[in-house]
Formats: C-alpha cells, structure tokens, sequence
DNA sequence: CGTCTTTGACCCGCGC
DNA sequence: GCGCGGGTCAAAGACG
C-alpha cells in the first residue's frame, strides 16, 4: 500500500507537472505576436500531417514526462568512502526538527546533512526515496550487559527516558556530544523478556571524526544504509543480497543478526547474547530474517570490542553493497565476490579455531577481514581488540515491493565455524 | 559554577 | 477529531 500510495503521488505530481508545463505553453502562444503564432500553428499542423493526427509532445515535454524510473542513479556503488560523510550527504540521521538546532558554518565536516535541512526538488524521486529510506535506517545491538549502556567510543548525553509500551523497563536516548550539532542518537533499552540483555539502538551519522573504537557505529550506520540503498534497486536483489551474504559470511552458529521487516524504519539488528532470543521468531516465519554468527563473549558488551563488532559487520555491509552493483553487470561477478568473501572468513575462521586466546584470534579476525577488503578502514584499537561480527540487514521496502516468501531467506548452515 | 541527569510537558505521526 | 504512543525539549535538581 505504501508503495502504491508513492505511485500515486508521484502521478499526481506528474499530472500537476504536466497541467503547468501546458498553461506555461498556452501563456507563452497567447504572448506571442500573431505572426510568431501563426508560424507554430503551422509546426503543428505540420507535424500533425506526419504523424497521422497525433500529436507529439515537444522535447520539452518529454523531459516533464519521463518517468522517475529513468533517474535510477547509484551513487553509493561507485563511492569507496566508507567514512559514513557520504551518507550524510543524502540526509542520513537528520530529522525535521533538526534545522533549527544547526548552525549553517557546520557544512565543512557535515556538509551533507545540513545540505539536506533544505527542502529540495530533485528531478530523480528514486533519489528521494533512497533519502528517506536512509534517513530512517537504524542499527539495533541487542548484549548481555550489568552495565546502564554498552562502551562505543563515544560520549553520549541522555537528553530523555520513557516508558515505552509492552516493557516495563524504561528506553533512554542518547545524544552524541563530541561535536556540536552532531545528530547521532542512540535509545537504549533492557529487554523485556530477558533483561540481562541491553538493546542499543544507533541512528544517524556522525558530522566529526571518531576515535578509533567509536568508528564502528558509524561504519555500521553508513553501510547498513548503503545496504538499503542497494536493495532498493529492485526487491530481488536486495533478497538475494542478503542471502549471498549471509551463506558467505555468516556461518552458523548458536548467535544471531537479524532482520526485522516489522520494524517501523529498516532496522539492522545485531544480536550479541548468547542464546537466541525467546521472542525472536523461528528461522522461517514470514516477515523475519535471521542470520546466525559466531559466538561473542559474554562480557563483550562492556568491553571496546562491542565497538568493533559492527565496524566488521559494516565492512561486510559495505562489501555487500559493492556486490550489489557487481550483481547488475551479472553471475560472473556475483561468484567471483561470493569466493572471495569466502576465503575472507575462512581465514578468519581458521585464526579463530587455531588460536585458544579468543581476544588474540579475533583480532587477527578482524585484521583477516579488513585487510582483505578495505585496507584504509583498518581503524583497530591497539588492545582489547577482542570482536566477533556478522551482518544482516533489512529493507522493508523490499519485502513491500515483493511477495516472495521469506523462506527463501532460509540460511543453510552450511559452515563449519567452531568459535568457541 | 559548570555539567549532567531527571522528568513532566509538549509536539507530532498514526490509527481509529 | 480524538486518543495513543514515541520522541524531544527544557526547567529543575544533583553532582563533582
């Protein structure tokens, strides 16, 4: 329904469009002196003549027409930044309200986000869409934790706490307070069922550099975006994306990433406890998606490492969206990728299983992994670098645009991970 | 005294 | 139009 309703605006713009590009031109004749309008009337009857009656529209008028699905534009594939400044670019993390907090001089670092406080009419509504879905895309870390909130590397002021309905628990937001007028936030909440396990839910980009560990989220937001933007070529791609991915990168295990197409915004959720979570839906039922990953330590959420864990599962978001426009050019590319990611994490399995210190394999781990696909990314901190990862990621759009049942989304385990 | 947290009020979107 | 719930604001209090 939302995508029909879409549709039928973006009709209605067009028939809007179209209504003044004709009053235009019936202004235009009526100012015209009679000979001028005696010439076109000859154009007219002209062309008339040559095409059997029918009129055709002038270049003009082709460009007022066109459909919106001839501005398919990809930026992001052909981008290699990975810094999370592009994202901002389209808007991503800015809210309405926003503008009103932000100085103008805050363009050199975030020159996107605050480009985007103006409203703007773009000829290519496909971009738009893209925009918006960015601008609502969110990253979920669900971790066991004693502690009020998960160390990220950033520092954070609770500007709020609510009471959110079906959790007796209260949900906190954060703000990110390393830069002025940075529009990171964050919610965190413990989790109904179980609530040893914190849920942290990241959204926006940041408009400053970020310390090391704190790279993580914000790799995570950029890609996972990018993610969506890649699904939004076409709800097959953005399906079989992920599933190419998860076969690839994720191998089985008893933890999960997961994708909740329910969710109000397409929201990655990474799931760093243990056990799978009692409300978290079997791996076939319709509107869910989960992908299982390695095992993390149970302490990890208070450590850096929880910072590192989406960094790794940014980088293999960001190797997926790349994939996403190999994917275009045809199977060929999409095998070759598949390889490579595959000899990525089995090296990074191997290090894991050969080495009993966890800390000490998962940092070769994450080494593995980003040596490997983006060497100037490589942002590790020098200890404690204990990480574990994996990805998935949702598009609500494409589960709206398709009705492709979500068992093709099954994930055959299929891996012979042993982290432990 | 400056910074941070708390908390009730307010705003806004959405569903009925 | 109304009520509900999520998200944010901002004054007041706590803390170092």
């Amino acid at each position: 329904m939302n995508t029909e309703n879409q549709r039928l605006r973006e009709m209605l713009s067009q028939v809007t469009s179209n209504y003044n590009t004709v009053q235009m031109h019936l202004v235009t004749l009526m100012q015209q002196p009679p000979d001028a309008k005696a010439e076109e009337q000859d154009q007219i009857k002209q062309i008339k003549k040559s095409n059997g009656g029918l009129m055709v529209p002038s270049p003009r008028q082709f460009m007022d027409l066109r459909l919106p699905a001839v501005d398919i534009d990809e930026p992001s594939l052909s981008s290699s930044d990975h810094s999370g400044s592009d994202l901002a670019s389209k808007g991503f993390g800015l809210r309405k309200r926003d503008s009103s907090e932000d100085s103008p001089d805050q363009g050199s670092q975030g020159q996107g986000w605050v480009a985007n406080k103006v409203p703007r009419f773009n000829s290519s509504k496909n971009v738009d869409q893209t925009e918006a879905t960015m601008r609502k895309a969110r990253v979920s870390v669900r971790a066991r934790s004693e502690a009020t909130m998960i160390t990220d590397g950033c520092q954070w002021r609770k500007y709020g706490q609510k009471m959110a309905k079906g959790n007796p628990c209260p949900r906190a937001y954060y703000r990110c307070t390393m830069a002025a007028g940075c529009p990171v936030r964050k919610q965190v909440q413990r989790c109904a069922e179980d609530r040893t396990i914190l849920i942290t839910t990241y959204e926006g980009n940041h408009n400053h550099p970020l310390p090391p560990a704190a790279m993580a989220m914000a790799s995570t937001t950029s890609s996972a975006a990018r993610m969506l933007l890649s699904g939004s070529m076409s709800s097959a791609d953005g399906l079989m994306n992920s599933n190419v991915l998860t076969r690839t990168i994720l191998p089985c295990s008893s933890s999960m990433a997961t994708i909740s197409a329910s969710a109000p915004f397409p929201t990655v959720t990474l799931d760093l406890t243990q056990t799978p979570n009692p409300f978290q839906s079997p791996r076939l039922t319709p509107g869910r998606f989960q992908v299982p990953f390695p095992n993390p330590p149970q302490n990890l959420a208070n450590s850096p490492a929880a910072a590192l864990l989406p960094q790794i599962f940014g980088q293999a978001l960001h190797t997926q969206s790349k994939f996403s426009g190999l994917q275009m050019s045809g199977v060929v590319g999409h095998q070759q990728l598949q390889i490579s990611l595959a000899e990525t994490v089995n090296a990074a399995t191997a290090a894991i299983a050969a080495d009993p210190n966890f800390t000490t394999a998962l940092a070769a781990a994450i080494t593995s992994i980003i040596g490997s696909s983006q060497p100037n990314n490589a942002a590790i901190p020098n200890d404690n670098a204990a990480t574990a990862n994996l990805t998935s990621v949702t598009n609500s759009r494409a589960n709206n645009a398709t009705t492709t049942s979500n068992s093709n989304n099954k994930i055959t385990n299929n891996s012979s991970f042993t982290a432990n």
